[in-house]
DNA sequence: GTCTATATGGAGATAGAC
DNA sequence: GTCTATCTCCATATAGAC
């Protein structure tokens, strides 16, 4: 993934991240990227008006990779193994976006073009990306569960897809993401194995083999 | 709860809360708070000299509480019912201060004076009774989980406890607290029920009859 | 305790030269 | 595309009269 030509644009969004990533959304400043750049406020001012522009622009490039990661694991053969392994990239794509996913919530509450981020397109299209996942899960004989228990998974995964990154940051800012990832991909895979068959069960076994 | 005697300082703490609940606590301004209790800016300032302050107070006092149910639990006979009802009180005091529950990532971030709330020691506090109550859920035969089940217990519980009430919140800023509270421990109580013994069941089986 | 009026500071955003 | 300099806005915080 080198990159040869990479546009004024791309190295504010990176650099940018990186801030918010380490210090927090509402903690860096125009003024500051702009120093981190090398660059004036007024120049980042050029590139993007707003800096709620260089969020949304953020946020776009993640759901679009997220987008990606859900589409390629129905495309394949669907296993628990697929499945957690589907999980742990969105968990690592989310603790690269931690800054935005952390800041989300609040920035959500003070925007004025409330859908620009088409936020309840997203989360339908996710929650039916959910809803897909557990009935092939169901059919590939992996788990057996109930409408009622899938009604329970269904609820658990909003749950732990939204706040689990949250939860990581909530008390030290400094996580690894190797640590973070386990953690959270032991609880899932310990869930998931409650509603697994045999053959469910096989497929986590192999999962966690492939992971030490 | 009849009071008589309100002093103003409780009258800023009832109605800024009030607002932090309805609009977020980023959202609204010393202001604003001051308009609602027809009063001077200047004179809320004389009672909180900073807006911080109002939302240490309410955190303290939210705080307390949850101490109080707490202990209260441990006190009498430990059941599922009993875990579940302390829970669900749980639910309608976050819900009570979402508005300061939903800043507090947030605000987190930008306090100088970093453990004002003295947080390492709230959170350790709650992890601890959190695995206190596992165990006397096991002892009274409640429940039956190995080591590996407590320890995914334990970090369910923190997520929930942490999180659910924010993601009520994540899309839709307006959800009634009945709606709220019954979908929230209907999952809580489905997860236990994976871990429950005969005589557990039966103890979420009357807890799910009271609530109706 | 409460008020009015004002100070202070910091953020994002803009204008216009180069 | 990039710079410097400046503007505007708004929230918190304070001073001092009543």
């Amino acid at each position: 993934m080198l990159k040869l030509f990479v546009t004024t644009k791309e190295k504010i969004l990176h650099v940018a991240l990186e801030l918010f990533n380490n210090k927090g959304y509402n903690e860096v400043g125009v003024r500051e990227i702009a120093r981190a750049l090398h660059m004036s406020p007024g120049n980042l001012s050029y590139h993007f008006s707003k800096k709620e522009d260089i969020f949304f622009e953020l946020m776009k490039k993640y759901s679009q990779n997220n987008d990606r990661l859900f589409e390629g694991f129905l495309g394949n053969e669907v296993t628990l193994k697929g499945f957690l392994s589907l999980m742990r990239n969105m968990l690592k794509a989310q603790y690269k976006h931690r800054g935005l996913l952390l800041a989300h919530g609040f920035i959500r509450s003070e925007i004025k073009n409330e859908d620009r981020l088409n936020y309840s397109g997203t989360s339908g299209r996710r929650t039916q990306g959910l809803a897909e996942i557990l009935y092939q899960l169901q059919i590939a004989n992996q788990i057996n569960a109930s409408k009622e228990d899938t009604e329970f998974l269904m609820g658990f995964l909003r749950l732990f897809g939204r706040f689990s990154i949250q939860e990581a940051f909530f008390q030290h800012k400094t996580r690894k993401e190797s640590e973070v990832v386990r953690y959270y991909i032991k609880m899932l895979s310990k869930q998931m194995s409650l509603f697994a068959t045999k053959k469910g069960l096989a497929s986590i076994g192999e999962f966690e083999e492939n992971m030490g």
